[in-house]
DNA sequence: GCGGCCGATCAATCATAGTG
DNA sequence: ACACTATGATTGATCGGCCG
């Protein structure tokens, strides 16, 4: 119940206390359902755990077979999740990611590439 | 962690706060459209335009705000209450109109 | 129906700018 | 000069919608 429009004598008022809208108790649901339990690599197998820390060596992997092919196919994503001990859902997901982020630069920067120091 | 961060890390992280007058632009939208602070495109690019800054800037700023009003209601409730007040002291420059009841139906 | 993709967003985190 | 906070950017992952 939101206080009404209570007119009348109120000079220093902090009544408009702003409603709780839906979007403040907008939730996301669990990062992962946990597919099985299997060992816990520092790096890549930081699994389910919310937000995976990918490992240097799996992101060079990751870029470098982007820039090979930006979309991939069910074979080849089995292929590098399986060589860098990831799920194909991350690899997936990882592309994806990818993906819209080199749009985003093209849109803006218009450098596909990356923003390293600027070379020129 | 070693993390090299490359020595320099991303220049890009190396960020410059927007000017008091900007956030202020992107403040009164928020607040004035605190019941759907989702800026459609279209309305990204205006912002971005007056603000001086990028698209992606705008949609960071959103992004950021409406993750950290959640993070403390309380507090960011009394910024929302200024900038009501703000906006009912002086009626002829905000373009945008008040966004209290907006949507109180199902919560 | 199902799985992949897109566009937008969330949420946690990083690194720095600003403030006391 | 330094600890702490405010804030912009990054990014793995989720949500809803569309499509083959």
């Amino acid at each position: 119940q939101v206080n009404s429009v209570l007119h009348g004598a109120v000079r220093a008022p902090p009544p408009p206390a702003a409603p709780t809208y839906k979007w403040m108790q907008v939730k996301r649901n669990n990062p992962k359902p946990v597919p099985k339990s299997d060992f816990s690599y520092g790096a890549g197998g930081a699994n389910n755990t919310g937000r995976t820390n990918f490992s240097t060596k799996q992101l060079t992997e990751l870029e470098k077979e982007f820039h090979f092919n930006k979309y991939l196919t069910r074979a080849r994503r089995i292929e590098i999740a399986t060589a860098l001990t990831l799920n194909e859902t991350q690899v997936k997901i990882w592309f994806q990611n990818r993906r819209m982020k080199q749009k985003k630069r093209m849109k803006e920067g218009l450098v596909p590439s990356e923003p390293l120091s600027q070379t020129a | 962690v070693m993390i090299l961060r490359s020595r320099f890390l991303d220049a890009r992280r190396r960020r410059r706060n927007f000017t008091k007058q900007s956030t202020e632009i992107l403040s009164e939208y928020f607040y004035s459209h605190l019941a759907n602070p989702y800026p459609t495109e279209e309305v990204k690019e205006q912002l971005a335009k007056k603000c001086g800054i990028t698209v992606s800037q705008v949609s960071n700023w959103f992004g950021n705000k409406r993750i950290r009003y959640k993070k403390n209601i309380t507090k960011a409730q009394e910024e929302a209450n200024l900038y009501a007040a703000k906006k009912a002291a002086n009626s002829g420059s905000s373009p945008y109109s008040m966004g209290g009841a907006g949507t109180p139906g199902p919560m």
